[in-house]
RNA sequence: UCCCUAGUAGCUCAGUUGGUUAGAGCGGCGGACUGUUAAUCCGUAGGUCGUAGGUUCAAGUCCUACCUGGGGAGCCA
């Protein structure tokens, strides 16, 4: 076979020259045909769209076009045609063929035909090369880019916190441990504990539940850093929303108060819509599609808006802003509750929103996204800037429609007296934190940061119903399979 | 972890008040067709009914436990 470089079917689909001979190498997604003409779909995961191969049977041996599978690795040399069928501009008129790996069809478990996501997901290792995962994988690419991109236009560092860490003080969830020590075979002090000092590093230490403390102290000399890396946590939550291994986005500004926080999260979230918009238009028109099939036989109320134009909706309109106490009284005084409708009902101050709650305030009351701020205190964590008020923290949670709180952030409490005696009060030991409360015995200044799940944005901009969907590989309880 | 729900062919599902030899569509395979778009038409193979117990003359169907998936809740991002 002649050796020619490998043209991207990407970049093919975009000519239209034609005459020319080039090669393309991809997996067969279809192939039909009769006894003079063969198609052959081809995709190489470089765009939505398959290439069109066209075979004159009569110039091939029989043997190896029967070798030209589902799910088979080809390289093809060709000339690039303008195609007399209705459903693509230009397909290759195939000259050489060459199968590089075969498929055995009795085997393979992806068929030219619909597969439900249940069974894809237990297919992990294959379903990127169904169109739906090429396309996530895609936009999640996108997506990883476009937060670079937007925090280094705005002149913040991103900072590697660690991934294994001692401290277990934050409360952010269960944690996973971490241990050289024999499990079979642990070693015990005289009281009959696990003698963590004879472990790896000399003390207990757990995966991150969180970069932000770290995250802190680098702000509390750079100015504006933010941190984008794996998260784990150890909860047996299992929802579509959850998962135990997943990616966040924790930028930290030092000068910023609760405002600026909001300003710069409602910025950020409506870059990546933007870019996902401007950057990734063919995989998100294929995403929408396949939810608009999905939604055929559902009532006119339970559908929901279309992909795209619930993007640009969010783009479009600012984010309500709403503090607690006032979301509490829409709340109770809202149909639902009066009628007793919600599972919990709202009583007053002090109780956390439940996700009935939220999905009230952003899908029916305001109709768009919403970040509410100032809960009380007992519900939100210890280093949140506390309010004059003495009940209510400066934080903010913005919640979207479908899937609940996407970012949750802060104020931070930078004076050391104030964080101290919250410390003590919610039982947390200030004298091994003695690194972060340092950071407010040295130039303690005001600042704030908050945490994007960036699962939880690629369900948004994918319109995917399952966070174990937008990851490659999920990890959740009793799942860690490839 | 709790509540609900499901597990039958490679996939998606049907299977009546428990009753003879468990069905369909898609996919596969074989054939037909000179340009198809998840092609079409004809034919064909393919099942230890999630696992383990139990009830019964008889269990895919009823009961119990467990496993796994899905939906919801809590925890949160």
């Amino acid at each position: 076979m002649e050796q020619i470089r490998r043209t991207k079917i990407t970049d093919l689909l975009k000519t239209t020259e034609t005459g020319q001979i080039v090669n393309v190498k991809g997996w067969v997604r279809t192939k039909r045909g009769n006894k003079q003409v063969n198609f052959v779909a081809l995709n190489d995961g470089t765009c939505i769209h398959n290439l069109q191969i066209v075979v004159d049977v009569p110039n091939f041996d029989e043997s190896q076009l029967k070798r030209i599978t589902t799910g088979a690795a080809v390289s093809i040399n060709g000339e690039v045609c303008a195609s007399t069928g209705s459903g693509q501009a230009v397909e290759v008129l195939a000259k050489e063929i060459e199968v590089m790996g075969d498929c055995d069809v009795d085997k393979y478990p992806l068929q030219p035909k619909k597969h439900s996501l249940e069974f894809l997901r237990e297919i992990a290792h294959l379903r990127f090369r169904t169109n739906t995962f090429g396309a996530i994988a895609r936009v999640r690419h996108a997506m990883i880019f476009a937060v670079h991109q937007f925090f280094t236009q705005k002149g913040f560092l991103n900072i590697h916190t660690p991934i294994i860490t001692a401290s277990d003080a934050e409360g952010a969830g269960e944690m996973f441990k971490v241990t050289t020590l024999d499990l079979d075979n642990l070693p015990r002090t005289e009281e009959g504990d696990i003698n963590f000092k004879e472990d790896f590093f000399g003390k207990a230490t757990n995966l991150t539940v969180s970069g932000q403390l770290e995250g802190e102290l680098a702000a509390l000399a750079m100015g504006e850093i933010y941190t984008f890396g794996p998260t784990f946590r150890a909860e047996n939550s299992n929802t579509s929303r959850h998962l135990a291994e997943f990616w966040m986005i924790e930028p930290e500004m030092a000068f910023y108060d609760l405002n600026d926080n909001m300003d710069l999260a409602e910025e950020f979230l409506k870059f990546l819509i933007k870019y996902a918009l401007d950057n990734c238009l063919d995989d998100l028109k294929f995403l929408s599609n396949r939810l608009q099939e999905e939604e055929k036989g559902k009532k006119a109320e339970d559908k929901t808006m279309e992909l795209i134009e619930k993007l640009e909706f969010v783009l479009s309109n600012d984010f309500i802003r709403l503090p607690y106490t006032e979301a509490i009284d829409i709340l109770k005084n809202s149909k639902p509750n009066k009628k007793g409708k919600f599972k919990y009902p709202i009583d007053g101050f002090g109780s956390d929103l439940q996700s009935e709650h939220e999905r009230y305030l952003v899908e029916k009351h305001f109709k768009k996204p919403v970040i509410l701020t100032d809960y009380p205190k007992d519900i939100k964590a210890f280093y949140m800037k506390q309010n004059e008020d003495g009940k209510t923290v400066r934080a903010m949670d913005v919640l979207f429609p479908q899937i609940g709180e996407i970012i949750g952030g802060s104020q931070r409490e930078e004076n050391y007296d104030k964080l101290y005696n919250r410390m003590t009060e919610m039982e947390i030991p200030a004298e091994e934190m003695w690194w972060y409360l340092d950071t407010r015995r040295f130039g303690s200044v005001v600042h704030s940061g908050f945490g994007l799940g960036f699962e939880r944005l690629m369900l948004f901009v994918t319109g995917m119903g399952n966070i174990r969907d937008v990851i490659p590989f999920p990890r959740t309880p009793k799942t860690a399979e490839f």
